[in-house]
DNA sequence: ATGAGTGCAAATGCTTTGCATCCTG
DNA sequence: CAGGATGCAAAGCATTTGCACTCAT
């Protein structure tokens, strides 16, 4: 699909903009990154993102995996995840959405409807909500998780209704 | 306030009650971790839960903790939450309800509030979102999620928008 | 050339596990 | 009195840090 592929390679484009823009270093490593990123849906996990580029990177350790995703975050090119217990995820979709969390697995996929609500800048009610119960927040976003079990969790297991911690 | 107090010692006795309906020994550690447990508002951590109960319980030891916790965990009787980066929370409110994170400490409180929204078992707009986005995908709760900064990191920090990994 | 970025390894922090002992039911 | 629960310590992951070296700008 040429306009799906030429779709990603904007996004690649985009975010290394934002790279050059945020006054960080282009270098072998970070392009990778970015490349990876941009083309995944799956919110990896940093263990995921080193091992995906190792076979093209040998040498890249781990620590510049997370010293990479941490400045892209802090550039706010991608964003960090912890919806569920062990590691936590990278979010590069930037545009405001809900997410879907596996109890089982913890995978977590993107809801990109705009249904029941749109995600995003907290709306009036929010805002009032909040005031009353927690005095002085200053409210950033407000996003919807969907919590289950995924597809694949589902088929192997019996009874998935086994409460886990 | 007696009302409160009442009330307090009403939830810490439904909690044993689970406690030995699930087939759990009634130890020393176990009640006192659910007493503190049923009158905590903030989510504490294993931590914070075992340097509280330190002094009374000397002897005490961290894989108690964590046991205790999963095993009221899968008992129903509480739930465990990662909203944010570093340590896990336990949350006792069996209740549905949303939730107000803070990105800079981690703190989290509850909503108590059924604005803008009730929390909780799915609605009809949701499970199709969901058929559509993820097929296949058991949902079990929809939640929100309110993010921001909270009064106290608010008050010690000149610019509190630096976007945290 | 210059300092940000990298690689390596050790350190840190949170959580789990193994096992002998203890105590609840 | 039997098996679950505890305490202790060590092991397991995820993530961070320190430092010398490299390379993008």
């Amino acid at each position: 699909m040429a306009a799906k592929r030429a779709e990603l390679t904007e996004k690649v484009e985009r975010m290394l903009a934002g790279v050059r823009a945020a006054g960080l270093k282009l270098t072998p490593q970070r392009m990778a990154i970015v490349k990876e990123l941009a083309a995944d849906e799956t919110h990896p996990t940093a263990q995921e993102i080193f091992e995906r580029l190792r076979p093209g990177l040998p040498t890249m350790s781990f620590a510049t995996v997370y010293n990479t995703l941490g400045a892209l975050s802090s550039a706010g090119l991608c964003a960090a995840l912890s919806l569920s217990p062990g590691s936590g995820r990278v979010d590069p979709n930037m545009d405001p959405h809900h997410h879907v969390v596996c109890d089982v697995c913890g995978a977590v996929r993107d809801m990109p409807l705009a249904v029941p609500a749109a995600p995003g800048p907290p709306d009036a009610s929010s805002v009032r909500a909040i005031a009353h119960a927690a005095p002085g927040f200053e409210l950033r976003s407000v996003e919807r998780i969907f919590r289950g079990v995924c597809a694949s969790c589902a088929k192997s297991r019996v009874h998935p209704r086994g409460a886990e911690v």
